[in-house]
DNA sequence: ATTTCAAAGTGTTATTTGTACACAATGCTG
DNA sequence: CAGCATTGTGTACAAATAACACTTTGAAAT
């Protein structure tokens, strides 16, 4: 049965459709920047660009949106695609649209940033296209990969003081030492050792496993793990990292 | 003169933009919430939706954007086009992506907030369909403009504690009581008006104008202007808003 | 003129948080 | 079993935050 209503809504729909198509189109892509830590450095994940013009320089992860996909599953596809992993921290930070940021024509991009635990993520898909790079040394990017790289360091560093994001980067059971160093590589700063593990304590969300590092040639630090679930549940207010 | 290496180069080129024509294309808009200060509630100007689909709804100001227009500038032709004014703080916020979030086909949409000073603002453009509206209790939006007008709230409730945006919803003098009226509508709670001048006399930020409030039924208070030179000469920090 | 009112303006104290800093305990290595 | 490197811990001082009350001022009402 077909009323005079949704009769006059599907004209209205076709009107919207009308509408929308009288203006110009753009195409999008996503870009994730995948930061990792590993030998003390914050690494960034990028391969070779697969375009011609580009390539001795080095992209970030990223894709052509599908068409009818929410850009966030866009991200995780191409997490997935290339990295094999799931269950990543991904987030979105900032749109870039420079008319001539890709030299095929306008596109969109959308950054994403996300954190993997490089050991933990098999690199079954690690082709020698891939390779881990350290964030404060990577040159030679394309497009205009630079930018949104550090546009997306400098929201990590901002957030990592805000919110418990720096446990996806380590091992499930990490000792202190290893999150110090996370946060100090990070932030590009030393701190001091006893008031970060004050400050750590304090929150309350490591619970100690009661195991050891056990292949250190000195004496073993205590491994933790982050209380995900406690942090959850609580929404007990993250202190901040400010040393 | 044509070398070869131009030849080739205008050749990858080529190649990169038959690549990008390969992929779906998708319109795209900006979504410009335009927050306001007024009777002591912090507002949102919004239009009625020229969607007929939509016609008792109100919307974001927004509009497509043009070919090869950086979306920065597209934010900014909304805001001088529905507002008059020019100078306006702005900042982008965050993509929308959702596949039917308009019922005309897909739509992404970038979301800007912005800042504005409702009385400087002439409303030459005031047309009847402009109005402001309390942030706290506005509904029936179209879109998913309320999605996005709440996470631009939120956006701002952060970033005004980290840096000085509010002097921008205000006159460019102003008494202490405005200036906390501000923080307190913005943040949605009371905080201690001695504490609160003793926090921002020590950011050294404010100008003594020597001015006084004339239009009070009580004792009036001093006048003050921000020193923005300073602030962003001296780079000082801003030392956060916490109460 | 005097009183009343409402908000401006001002300081102190207690508490919490941040910072600086040094020494004993442990487990591995040779 | 001595030496080494790193873990693990506590205290004192400084700075920031939070709680709290009284005096001053100018306009309005009487």
């Amino acid at each position: 049965m077909t009323t005079d209503l949704q009769l006059k809504q599907e004209g209205l729909i076709k009107d919207a459709r009308k509408l929308v198509e009288s203006y110009p189109r753009v195409p999008i892509t996503v870009d994730c920047v995948i930061f990792g830590f590993d030998e003390n450095e914050l690494k960034v994940l990028l391969i070779r660009s697969d375009l011609e013009l580009f390539k001795d320089k080095w992209s970030l992860l990223g894709d052509f949106a599908d068409d009818n996909e929410i850009l966030d599953d866009s991200a995780y596809r191409v997490l997935r695609e290339r990295t094999g992993m799931d269950d990543v921290y991904l987030e979105q930070v900032k749109t870039f649209s420079k008319p001539n940021r890709h030299p095929g024509g306008r596109v969109l991009t959308v950054a994403y940033c996300s954190l993997l635990n490089i050991e933990h993520h098999q690199l079954k898909k690690m082709d020698n296209e891939l390779h881990w790079h350290s964030v404060k040394t990577i040159k030679d990017m394309a497009f205009d990969h630079h930018e949104i790289l550090n546009e997306c360091y400098a929201w990590l560093q901002k957030r990592i003081q805000e919110h418990p994001l720096g446990f996806n980067l380590l091992p499930e059971k990490f000792s202190l030492r290893e999150l110090q160093n996370l946060y100090e590589a990070i932030l590009d700063r030393k701190m001091d050792r006893r008031n970060f593990r004050k400050k750590f304590f304090a929150m309350d969300f490591l619970i100690d496993t009661g195991l050891y590092e056990d292949d250190v040639p000195h004496r073993p630090g205590k491994l933790y793990q982050f209380d995900f679930k406690k942090y959850g549940d609580t929404k007990k207010k993250w202190s901040g990292i400010d040393f």
